[in-house]
DNA sequence: AACGGGGTCAACCGCGTCATG
DNA sequence: ACATGACGCGGTTGACCCCGT
């Protein structure tokens, strides 16, 4: 038995993209939309894995990305929905428009932890440290640290919606001595749950995934519904947008990206 | 100027879940 | 009900960059 490789290892290229490849790529989903991953390098000419299409296409090409750090305010709501959704990283980036859950991992890894860390703060169960090594000390039952991981880990919620007298947001109302950051979010508890509990993602635009296949972007009269924001074009590599064969942009949107190519260029 | 160490982030891997026949 | 295939997710890796010595 075992599972078939999720492509033909043979022949498929892994490591870094290229911007050629990166231009094939979004040339195929703007002229045909997102579709079957496993058909799309074939079809668009790449040596790639579909796989290693989406994930290129997801955390980097696509149009609605924001770049750049977190916010102070997205910092925060990642906190809280960590405390809340554990490390389902996609369901956290699903909240904060413009943000991918690998994005999310990475900063949630490289500055988050060692923040909550730094303000004694237990980054899996948002705990205070202190109070937890007190915990620990006056129980001799390993199982208690084991309970807390396991409500992130196993199931990856936290704490339901069903059980909210015990929710880690609550709980972080009696570990306010350590840290004002989650009292500012606990202070904002009607606010949060109008974010964190409606089951359609509240915050993201999902506009682009609603365009259409085949007759989208560039053959004609009608433009993708993220048209009015094109910057991310020449943000996203370090090739020109005429490569992509963005024909249906008009002369000031070309000419606003072209000033932004340029600067663009020197990354290069 | 060269080197080393740490930080960052894009990409890969393997598994779980879901859809379909 | 089961088998199979495709997609999506989370964990991990490795290359690159920056900064201090």
């Amino acid at each position: 038995m075992g599972r078939q490789p999720c492509c033909d290892k043979l022949g498929v290229k892994k490591g870094p993209w290229t911007g050629e490849e990166d231009k094939k790529l979004i040339n195929f989903i703007l002229t045909n939309g997102q579709c079957c991953w496993r058909a799309v390098p074939k079809l668009a000419g790449l040596r790639r894995c579909g796989k290693s299409c989406r994930l290129r296409w997801t955390n980097y090409l696509r149009p609605d990305l924001k770049r750049g750090l977190l916010s102070e305010a997205e910092e925060q709501l990642v906190i809280d929905l960590h405390a809340r959704l554990g490390n389902r990283w996609s369901k956290i980036a699903a909240r904060l428009p413009g943000r991918t859950d690998n994005e999310i991992k990475n900063h949630w890894n490289t500055h988050i932890k060692k923040k909550l860390l730094k303000m004694g703060i237990d980054p899996v169960t948002h705990e205070s440290l202190n109070k937890e090594a007190k915990a620990e000390e006056s129980s001799s039952h390993a199982d208690h640290s084991a309970d807390n991981q396991n409500t992130t880990e196993n199931d990856g919620i936290v704490n339901s919606s069903e059980d909210n007298s015990s929710t880690p947001t609550e709980n972080c109302s009696s570990t306010t001595d350590d840290s004002n950051l989650l009292d500012s979010i606990c202070n904002d508890e009607s606010l949060l749950t109008s974010l964190l509990w409606m089951d359609e993602p509240p915050l993201v635009d999902a506009s682009w995934n609603s365009v259409p296949a085949g007759e989208t972007a560039c053959n004609g009269t009608s433009l993708p519904p993220w048209e009015d924001d094109c910057a991310w074009l020449p943000d996203c590599q370090d090739f020109g947008i005429h490569d992509f064969g963005f024909d249906c942009l008009n002369d000031i949107e070309l000419n606003t990206m072209n000033t932004l190519e340029m600067g663009d260029k020197t990354v290069a």
